[in-house]
DNA sequence: TTGAAAGCGTTACCAG
DNA sequence: CTGGTAACGCTTTCAA
């Protein structure tokens, strides 16, 4: 037998008051109420349990402070630590995220944003949508995380830049021939930031390409990318993962193979999720801001600059093991 | 200029009958409407790119087709796969799950509670709470995952006979002395089921109990507990971690030292997260059964089977490098 | 300072 | 087979 709910009736009448009272009081606001009334109304909280019934305030009041989340895959590390961060961000600011994932299917993808839109969240963040959603019409604040999308705007990390920094330590360790291991083969997109940086770092230095071994972000997929760099004609003497997934994949093939890291083969990956901590060796990585793009992003949400823009912001370097130093 | 979201009255009129045949249109029931007029009613949903709005639908029905999920922690691999599970399990029967983190703050977690609760989620997900909230009053299902709580029905791994089934491999591989790792330290809970399990295995065997290092249950907490254990003055031959994040950090320590995984030292871990896989070398795990667990909570959730029951699942053993085989 | 009442978008009952 | 309409719990304006 479920009891039934108590509603802002029963305080009302508990307290002998009007239900106008009782919402004043809730809400402090937007009447002030007499401290004694106020009271009474307290005290009938207290003694029935009360609870705000979130829906209906919702639907009168068109907003209901929560935020649709979709990741292409809740079990990717780094999308799980930008999904805390946002999740964090929210909760401080009163909302709550409704988290989902696509399963990298863009019409599974499609049918989140569906299903969030009628729940009325009040506003969407899509971490590297797969495909371009048609958002012009959805009626709410829509920011894209790591990917840019036409019609939104989009926060992601300085992936060129970051790469090229990433490269460029790699250089100064004295490497001449820098492979790398990027996107582009499978599902998983492609990454043509990180290739861009990566090629701007052997370039500055006058040095030519590496091997490039394309595959899906994941361990997986930068396994098979390590054994097949290894198995070059020019076998590199260090490797730019273009993702910390594909960084441990890589390491398992160097570590299978015999060679050692970093004295044979140096690695570098971007992202920096924890797991690179623990790897062996510890991977130096490019750390993707995830804190500060979570922030921007639930900002920009609430605040609703409408703008569109496409944000970017600096990665860290973060010297470990696995580079040589 | 916000475009006002189109209602079903617009829907309606548009197609020139009542709000309550849209309604029998959409949801299809519960009376049978003519088929051409229900052609008109969808021409007009489409022209007018109608959503119906779900808190209406909430308000009205008194239940939102919602789940709340708490974890202690987003940024745990387990969780997050756990989450995932679960996610993909709700989905599949319609549900959408409001996910969100406790940050293992018995606090927050209170707070997330009643926060989701307001929402009128239809049932809520709690995994390994940290303390027992006062949940026998909230009037909707309530299923605790990975911790046995008194009030309401729990869902878990079978711990003791998972860990002594991986203790006793790492016996059937010859070794005598076998440490544990273990929480209890710092917050992070204990795991007296699997340190039951461990020690079952070694009576089996007519062995003595190895030295026992407790703490957090982070890959940090493992690093430090793995140097606690190398350190000791009988030092273990193999050393069982009850958890993933444990073992990758007893991994780092061991290989720090100078010792070989698993010809010094052998490593077998609970949990058996896709990390555990990439890890050097590859960790021999005993696998918790996260999809069956998502599943059956799930069901229980949705089919309201209201006797407080406890159930566990068997684990799977993995067997990949580090015990040896 | 408080009360009454309208209305948010939906469902489902009761008439027609 | 379809239309009208009350009700879900809440906020807020208007009146007292």
């Amino acid at each position: 037998m479920p009891k039934a709910p108590v509603t802002r009736n029963d305080v009302a009448e508990y307290a002998g008051v009007s239900t106008a009272v009782v919402s004043y009081v809730v809400n402090e606001g937007p009447r002030r109420v007499a401290p004694e009334t106020r009271e009474r109304v307290l005290e009938a909280i207290r003694v029935l349990g009360y609870r705000p019934n979130a829906t209906a305030r919702a639907l009168r009041m068109g907003t209901t402070r929560t935020f649709g989340l979709i990741t292409p895959d809740g079990g990717n590390p780094l999308f799980a630590e930008l999904a805390k961060a946002i999740d964090k961000e929210a909760s401080a600011r009163g909302y709550v995220v409704l988290q989902t994932s696509a399963d990298g299917d863009p019409v599974t993808e499609q049918a989140k944003i569906a299903e969030l839109l009628i729940r009325q969240v009040s506003g969407l963040l899509l971490v590297a949508p797969t495909e371009d959603p048609d958002l012009t019409e959805v009626g709410i604040p829509v920011i894209a995380i790591n990917r840019v999308l036409p019609s939104v705007s989009s926060v992601r990390p300085q992936y060129r830049a970051g790469a090229r920094a990433g490269v460029k330590h790699l250089i100064e360790h004295g490497h001449r021939m820098i492979g790398l291991v990027i996107g582009g083969r499978g599902t998983g997109g492609r990454a043509p930031e990180r290739e861009l940086g990566w090629r701007d770092a052997l370039r500055q230095a006058g040095l030519e390409d590496g091997p490039i071994a394309r595959a899906r972000f994941s361990r997986q997929g930068g396994y098979d990318a390590g054994r097949e760099l290894l198995a070059a004609t020019k076998r590199p003497t260090a490797i730019f993962a273009s993702s910390d997934l594909q960084a441990v994949g890589v390491l398992r093939a160097i570590h299978e193979s015999g060679l050692r890291v970093p004295d044979d083969i140096a690695v570098v990956a971007f992202d920096g999720t924890a797991e690179t901590e623990y790897s062996w060796p510890p991977l130096t990585v490019v750390r993707q801001p995830l804190d500060r793009m979570a922030r921007e992003a639930v900002s920009r949400l609430i605040d609703g600059e409408d703008a569109v823009q496409s944000l970017t912001y600096p990665t860290d370097l973060i010297l470990r093991r696995s580079c040589g130093c």
